[in-house]
RNA sequence: GGCCCCGUCGUCUAGCGGCCCAGGACGCCGCCCUCUCAAGGCGGUAGCGCCGGUUCAAAUCCGGUCGGGGCUACCA
């Protein structure tokens, strides 16, 4: 595998003779959901292998579900990951701004210009009317879009309209005919443009609406690739004539790729409601964001070869839109969380424990910053820990018993309940006497004493012998080894710990 | 209802006419290792939706059917 993040394939995907520009044009009405992230995973990649510019544009359009919080958020979230950006929020570009609602002018200008040229057309209909017409449609089983009620009505009509007060929309006068368009995942796709009904590209307040602001920045931004979910394929249809409207050359149209469905786990749409899906919980629950970004790589993309393992830089190596699959996939949290072990394990110790502290920090078991005694225990009880754990939050629990003073030293009750039984207390009371002269204080002689003392002495099997230490000492029937864990938690405190256990089961 | 997209193990996928009585991964089950839990090793479980057609040969091509999903908004 190669190193080579940019590959230099420059508008070879399909024919385009300039320079790949790909956007990632999310509309952030809450967390970014793993849907969102793959696509912007897949656009991104396919920016690095070809060499080309991956925009970042934010369409924020509808303002009343984007707000500038989750826009941060998804900044900060897409900058996490590793999914930087050459053109958007923050570091500019030639075609800016990047954010939709600040290029409000411009779309006002194109609906203008519809207007003029018949392109589009004032619809007076009220959401009312057009509620009652679409379910009467229906009923009688035609197609359900608008009717073109307003699309050829007369100056006196229009007089009368205004006469009453309303104010109308702009809508686009979809041509009869159909469109056809490649599509670099689907294949060829042809739609016929009678399903397609008139759609809104103003709205009655003036705001502009998607169908209008997408295809205008696609095209003002020299956007050459649309990479987006399927869920957008159907407006494709719309997004064409209006390129056609703005007078485009044919060969300059953007070339469209429409990715498969990623679906919550009951095979529906992502929802909260079947499995979490906001990659910022993930973010939070201890989720390397290569594990996320590789695991997410994995739902609708291969590198063949039976390859599942890769890094960002080898995605981007390899990435090609011939080999994502046109079926939906089923977002599967359990598969993450292995992924995630993997990545944990392969992290190297250093960055293991860097990785780690801040989950420490959170749960209040160490300072911020660590003071030296807390970086050295953590430095040393890292190792113990990293291939036992999928999760970094997991380290809360594993090396909790390192970091809590003796005051506040506490057994877990359901353990204690099951081991420290008043059976253990001969075994805890040779294992603090075999302890109590222990030299030199290391793991190896610590193993050694303790055998001596429980599997020989006492004859009980090792399984039998050290279950109550554990739970005396770490806290937990699940814990880092053993004698490792004495070793680091040192003598006194150690045996503090087998007195106190000592007394309770006794 | 109309239109569009999709259909290989439970899940993600490899496969793009013979190499496939279908390979890998996650999950699950068993065994080994073992101070717990993991990790690791070994083995196992399970799939080409269905029906026709093309072909010497089909998971791979075509048609139909059934099933799933999406769109059908003054959301994106």
């Amino acid at each position: 595998m190669t190193e080579h993040p940019a590959g230099g394939h420059a508008g070879a995907a399909d024919g385009h003779p300039g320079r790949v520009r790909v956007r990632f044009a999310p509309s952030p009405s809450g967390d970014l959901h793993v849907g969102n992230i793959r696509t912007a995973l897949y656009d991104w990649a396919f920016a690095r292998h070809t060499g080309g510019t991956f925009v970042l544009r934010i369409e924020d359009t509808d303002q009343t579900r984007v707000t500038p919080e989750y826009i941060d958020s998804a900044l900060d979230t897409l900058r996490w990951l590793g999914l930087d950006w050459d053109e958007g929020p923050g570091v500019g570009g030639t075609y800016g701004p990047y954010l939709q609602s600040e290029r409000l002018g411009r779309y006002a200008e194109w609906a203008q210009r519809f207007l003029e040229t018949g392109h589009a057309y004032y619809c007076y209909c009220t959401q009312e009317e057009l509620a009652e017409r679409r379910a009467a449609a229906r009923a009688s089983g035609g197609p359900s879009g608008y009717d073109g009620h307003c699309r050829d009505l007369t100056a006196e009509q229009v007089a009368a309209y205004q006469a009453e007060g309303r104010k109308p929309a702009v809508r686009f006068r979809m041509p009869s005919g159909s469109t056809t368009f490649s599509d670099l995942v689907l294949g060829e796709v042809t739609v016929d443009n009678a399903h397609v009904p008139d759609f809104v590209l103003v709205r009655a307040d003036g705001s502009p609406l998607y169908t209008l602001a997408v295809a205008v920045d696609d095209v003002l931004m020299k956007i050459t690739h649309v990479v987006r979910g399927q869920d957008l394929l159907s407006s494709t249809p719309r997004q064409i004539a209006v390129y056609r409207a703005m007078g485009v050359a044919e060969d300059e149209f953007p070339a469209f790729a429409h990715l498969p469905y990623v679906l919550g786990k009951d095979g529906q749409r992502l929802s909260k409601r079947n499995g979490v899906v906001s990659v910022n919980w993930y973010r939070h629950e201890g989720f390397l964001p290569e594990a996320i970004c590789n695991y997410l790589a994995l739902l609708g993309w291969s590198p063949g070869e039976n390859r599942e393992s890769f890094t960002l830089a080898e995605m981007a190596a390899e990435f090609d839109l011939a080999r994502v699959s046109k079926n939906p996939a089923q977002f599967d949290a359990a598969k993450l969380e292995a992924i995630n072990g993997d990545k944990i394990r392969a992290l190297d110790r250093g960055d293991f424990a860097t990785r780690i502290t801040p989950f420490l920090q959170r749960a209040g078991l160490v300072a911020d910053p660590v003071s030296e005694e807390e970086a050295r225990l953590i430095e040393a009880g890292a190792p113990l820990i990293q291939e036992r754990i999928s999760r970094l939050t997991e380290a809360v629990g594993m090396l909790g018993f390192l970091f809590t003073g003796e005051a506040d030293f506490a057994v877990d009750p359901g353990d204690a309940a099951k081991v420290l039984t008043p059976d253990a207390a001969p075994v805890l009371k040779a294992a603090e006497a075999a302890l109590a002269d222990v030299t030199p204080w290391k793991w190896e002689a610590i193993k050694e004493a303790l055998h001596l003392a429980l599997v020989e002495g006492l004859g009980l099997k090792p399984r039998q012998a050290f279950a109550p230490v554990r739970v005396a000492v770490t806290g937990r029937r699940v814990s880092p080894p053993l004698y490792e864990s004495i070793e680091l938690l040192g003598r006194e405190r150690t045996l503090a710990r087998l007195a106190r256990a000592l007394s309770a089961s006794a």
